[in-house]
RNA sequence: GCCCCCAUCGUCUAGCGGUCCAGGACGGAGCCCUCUCAAGGCUCAAACAGGGGUUCGAGUCCCCUUGGGGGCACCA
């Protein structure tokens, strides 16, 4: 690689399916090393799939990274000097080095009907022998060759792998890695179809994309050595290769499955990006989270995206498969919470009452932010601690403003103590109110506990909330005292 | 079956031959704080997969075993 030019990383997933940890990680990834070093990060959608084509999966895709605030440079939406960048717009490309290929010898035209492979495929696996194509066509007349292809017949172009000797190529992560070459297989480049596979799909546009560090799945790494021979043939200059892991499900064992990711769901998490941002996680703590899961820092783990930017190196990447661990995931998101200033966690946990139906004051939303600030784990989490600020009346069940050790009697008795004492007070404040209420408590001979908790029960309707003091100080005078009037009549109901 | 990769507390990891009776984080347990729930503070339990080498010395290098993972498509 030469190191004069620009460093260009590109996240290069295919709308096949769903966003999920292991694309929004390698997309982290590519999008660090890209900031780290001062290049580019380019998103390009590789679709030359058209069976699994999924409508929509490249929004998700594009929504999904605008969420988490990896913003790209170049992409299929906003252009850029080396576009297009979606493979199907690119077809010519595939074409012109496929031929080139078979032109300097490298690979080969192969007629061979996809029954008849399967066919050597199933012979080779009950003969418990290495699985791979045959070689029927590789030694086909080449004039012969051209002369079935112009004539129709139905065809696609393989990488003539060689036989003998072996292949080297050196992973950043793992060092040099070394195959026998009789042991790789001559992969098919272009479909009959026309269109590319991955395989050169990819490296071609890895080279006039000037792309150079490929980050990807180590998924990639059985086909590594036909990628890098591909390479080679063409003389093209040969990128840093990273190889990442892979995902393993929370107990460790295994890869996360499909129903691992609804075993997921069910516990309130999700594998899928867009899943977790209607969960009430933040881009913060998603990324925080998925950072770490094979990369490892000593201390200090709690970062935002530029700390991320500033301390990332490839060098600390880890090759071994990560398991999942959603407890990490509300930690970080929690924290992440805590750390934001108070306008903006109001603005973001606004939608949440909106939905639920309230009309929401912004003013007091801002007063209320720090009194459940430490509290949330998600930002729906600010519905059962606040969303009964927004209520015009509470309903509290009898039982539950009954203190532990009062009849309902007492209790009745002890909130009508309540009410005549704030009654009394011109106005209702955490500093007007708390130290007659903690007197009233002393002289009833009853805890804080029990009569805290009977008007927390009557102003907030329920047995959690923000703090009590604080949380009447929002509420207006006339509010408190109906509410604790209400309180009362329910008691003496009982 | 064949090829390749990986291996430190339950989990994510630090460790790049001596500073490690192995550090941090999540989770767990306990204590403190306390009007509930949290947050916060303190403390504790918890790991170098096993076996051979190399070396004065190995978690750190090599080999084997075991275990885990990926791949073996006209999918990416």
């Amino acid at each position: 690689m030469n190191q004069s030019n620009p460093v260009r990383v590109r996240f290069a997933p295919s709308p096949t399916g769903r966003m999920h940890l292991g694309s929004a990680r390698t997309a982290l990834y590519d999008y660090l090393l890209a900031r780290r070093l001062g290049g580019q990060f380019i998103l390009r959608i590789e679709d030359t799939d058209r069976k699994r084509f999924v409508p929509g999966a490249e929004q998700e895709l594009i929504e999904g990274l605008r969420w988490l605030g990896l913003h790209y440079d170049e992409g299929p939406d906003i252009g850029g000097p080396y576009g297009p960048y979606r493979q199907t717009e690119r077809q010519e490309i595939y074409l012109r080095w496929a031929n080139e290929l078979v032109e300097r010898g490298h690979a080969f035209y192969c007629f061979c009907p996809p029954d008849r492979l399967e066919k050597v495929r199933q012979e080779q696996l009950k003969n418990k022998q290495p699985v791979r194509y045959d070689g029927t066509c590789r030694h086909l007349d080449p004039d012969e060759a051209r002369r079935r292809v112009r004539a129709g017949e139905r065809h696609v172009i393989r990488f003539k792998m060689p036989y003998e000797g072996e292949t080297r190529a050196v992973d950043a992560l793992r060092g040099e890695i070394v195959w026998q070459n009789r042991d790789l297989d001559d992969a098919i480049l272009l479909k009959s179809d026309g269109l590319p596979t991955y395989h050169l799909a990819a490296m071609a546009d890895d080279y006039e994309m000037k792309i150079t560090h490929v980050i990807r799945g180590s998924e990639w790494l059985s086909t590594f050595p036909l990628h890098v021979n591909l390479i080679r043939a063409l003389g093209w200059p040969e990128p840093v290769w990273i190889h990442l892991s892979v995902f393993l499900k929370p107990s460790g064992k295994g890869k996360m499955s499909k129903r691992e990711a609804a075993a997921a769901l069910n516990d309130g998490y999700s594998i899928f990006i867009k899943d977790l941002k209607e969960l009430g996680y933040i881009p913060e703590g998603v990324l925080n989270w998925i950072v770490l899961m094979g990369w490892g820092v000593a201390e200090d783990d709690v970062m935002t995206l530029e700390e991320m930017v500033q301390r990332f190196d490839i060098r600390n990447l880890n090759p071994a498969p990560a398991a999942i661990n959603f407890s990490k995931l509300d930690h970080f998101n929690g924290t992440h919470i805590r750390r934001l200033p108070a306008d903006d966690l109001a603005r973001r946990i606004k939608p949440y009452f909106e939905r639920a139906g309230y009309s929401v004051d912004d003013t007091l939303l801002l007063r209320i932010v720090p009194l459940i600030r430490e509290r949330l784990v998600t930002l729906d989490d600010c519905l059962p601690f606040a969303g009964w600020f927004f209520k015009d009346n509470v309903t509290p069940a009898p039982e539950t403003l009954v203190p532990k050790g009062l009849t309902p009697a007492e209790a009745a008795s002890v909130a009508r103590r309540v009410y005549d004492l704030l009654a009394a007070l011109p106005e209702i404040t955490h500093a007007s109110a708390e130290p007659p209420l903690r007197a009233l408590v002393e002289a009833l001979g009853l805890t804080p506990n029990q009569v805290f908790g009977l008007l927390r029960v009557a102003v907030t309707g329920q047995a959690v909330s923000p703090p009590l003091f604080e949380s009447m100080e929002l509420l207006s005078r006339e509010t408190i005292l109906a509410r604790v009037q209400n309180a009362i009549a329910l008691l003496e109901r009982m």
